[in-house]
DNA sequence: TTGAAAGCGATACCAA
DNA sequence: TTGGTATCGCTTTCAA
């Protein structure tokens, strides 16, 4: 419990100097400095954070906020490797990222107690819904915040966010080129800010077309081992679904595989699948069999723009510069193939 | 953005008094109490943390450090739906709960750092290791932590943790009662503490007994399937085990279930299961077919007594006082039966 | 290059 | 019941 006061005294000389000697002020001498280091050293001198943060107001901790009622509901969207590049980043930066669950009883109140008076320097938190009122209260406390994902009712904040509209508009035409005509969308929650823009673009690239498309939407409560019981339905429907997109992420594409294999159906000849790729570590999209075609997130890049924005809040930047909209990458694999008509063999275009 | 001056100001008294008031001091008068209030109110006052974590040395807010590299690897040994309990007791409480992911590039420093000289009033770590240097190293620096677990190694600590050796005794004591002579161990790390634990409760059961019973262990590396690949082995080899004991966790179970079906066996009848229940939500014991006889720690209680813990260790008691060893609950189902030799048609003991 | 001293915003003790 | 004041440990002018 070495305090600043505890290595002046021990040398004799001012508890300011030590500061300005461990915090390596050009003004102090070189021999100065090393001994202040060596007493700091051999007393075990750590910084006290609580009243560093009083004076200088910064602390050095982020702090994620996530609203569910357990970690499970958030690992289902935002993932657990996701989150460890993210603490990486900050890491990288010398900044903490702590991680606070929000239950629905705390909602508002908690955030603005966090962020306007607490330890944490800026929090980040995650998944807005389309209208989210998080991004109200924080607001309007004017606290220091970055919103991973952007919803759909304030302007004025930072936040770093992918083209979820522009990529799905992308891998729907991609599957209209391809000629399937009926295509089931699963999603877990409209309400969520990705699922609507998401949903948008699927809509405005069948839209788009002259031909007679047709998209078949199908709710999905994330309990529902992975989709396999909506997937039973869009390949049993009247119409059957000919090709499936998976809008929160590959663990829905699991119930389409099992489905479609339960029906004798090949996906990438048969079925055509496409999901979004939340990097789940467990779940590759590569090691599906075949290998699942995804919209990607560049996960380092989201990470580093977080951290950037994060930084650029904490220094008072005008929000304005701290809005990042990245591309989200389309990458095609084996789970897509051209439209074959029911019963009749074909030769999709996969890859080996 | 309002201080305890601001509203002492207005009213023309001192911030001392404010400060009573506001903290429910039961010398302030109910008319006094009643204007501070209002007028705290109406300017938006929340207390600020820091400035009350300096003088006090309470802040409110404890930190759950977890190690590993990512959210996955932690969430596998502890998952979701605890730390949602945890969080909600803590809620309770009125103590904030987040967490902190130690990689190993921190390890100790973070430790010391975050418990020494941080925001946080006290930290809890879990599944110890059989020598825990984090351990060490908070117990070095003097800073106030709680174990959920407990090493081998060290004993001035306060800590919870169920009785793993007692426990899976008792459920190899069953499985022996049962006629089981080949027993097989899926057991991903033998040097958590926990693991070793149980795996000495199963050998001293085992050897306790006369006959000539015995145990394979095979060692499950997490990403092998839900323990898939190793289960094949198990129940393929010369003497095939004819009950599998899972030291981590239900979803190893799955594995086990999955290569018994493919190799016609039946589980509770030629195949016996046990699992220690993590009471993970997507893979509920109950759920699974058929259900799965489980060692099960008390959720609801873990969280009550770490928080006891923690509370206490905050006020300072002797750690020897904040030391719980809990039971834990053996539940028979219908995946554990009387042994029947390979081939042999019998009627299991299972429960319909 | 260094030291003295003024805060940061609460809490807590001692007087009144 | 209230006010004045010291204090928590650090950072940051202002002077020397």
């Amino acid at each position: 419990m070495a305090t600043l006061q505890d290595i002046a005294d021990r040398l004799g000389i001012s508890r300011a100097t030590v500061s300005r000697a461990l915090n390596d002020f050009p003004e102090v001498g070189a021999k100065t400095k090393a001994k202040v280091r060596s007493v700091a050293q051999e007393l075990g001198y750590t910084p006290n954070l609580t009243a560093r943060k009083l004076i200088s107001g910064k602390s050095g901790m982020i702090a994620l906020v996530a609203q569910g009622e357990d970690w499970n509901t958030v690992f289902d969207l935002s993932p657990g490797s996701f989150l460890g590049t993210l603490n990486q980043a900050f890491d990288d930066h010398d900044l903490d990222l702590v991680m606070r669950l929000a239950t629905d009883r705390d909602k508002t109140n908690l955030y603005a107690r966090l962020a306007q008076r607490s330890f944490v320097d800026c929090i980040v938190i995650n998944s807005p819904m389309v209208e989210d009122e998080r991004i109200s209260a924080l607001l309007k406390t004017g606290a220091k915040f970055v919103v991973h994902g952007r919803d759909a009712q304030h302007e004025k904040y930072a936040y770093y966010d992918i083209d979820n509209y522009g990529a799905f508009k992308q891998a729907t035409s991609y599957l209209l080129d391809l000629g399937h005509k009926n295509i089931a969308v699963f999603v877990h929650n409209e309400d969520h800010a990705y699922a609507r823009r998401r949903l948008e673009g699927i809509r405005d690239a069948v839209s788009s077309r002259s031909a007679e498309s047709s998209i078949a939407v199908y709710k999905d409560d994330a309990s529902t081992h992975f989709s396999y019981t909506i997937a039973k339905e869009a390949l049993s429907a009247k119409t059957p679904a000919s090709a499936v997109i998976c809008v929160d992420g590959v663990s829905q594409a699991l119930g389409v595989y099992r489905a479609a294999r339960e029906r004798g159906l090949e996906i990438g000849r048969d079925v055509s699948v496409i999901a979004h790729d939340d990097v789940l570590k467990r779940w590759d999209a590569t090691k599906f069999a075949p290998s699942l075609t995804v919209v990607r997130r560049p996960v380092v890049d989201a990470c580093a723009y977080l951290v950037r924005a994060v930084e650029g809040i904490i220094e008072g930047k005008p929000v304005e510069e701290l809005q990042f909209i990245d591309t989200a990458e389309f990458i095609v694999r084996g789970s897509t193939g051209v439209y074959v008509d029911s019963g009749v063999q074909s030769t999709a275009i996969n890859p080996a």
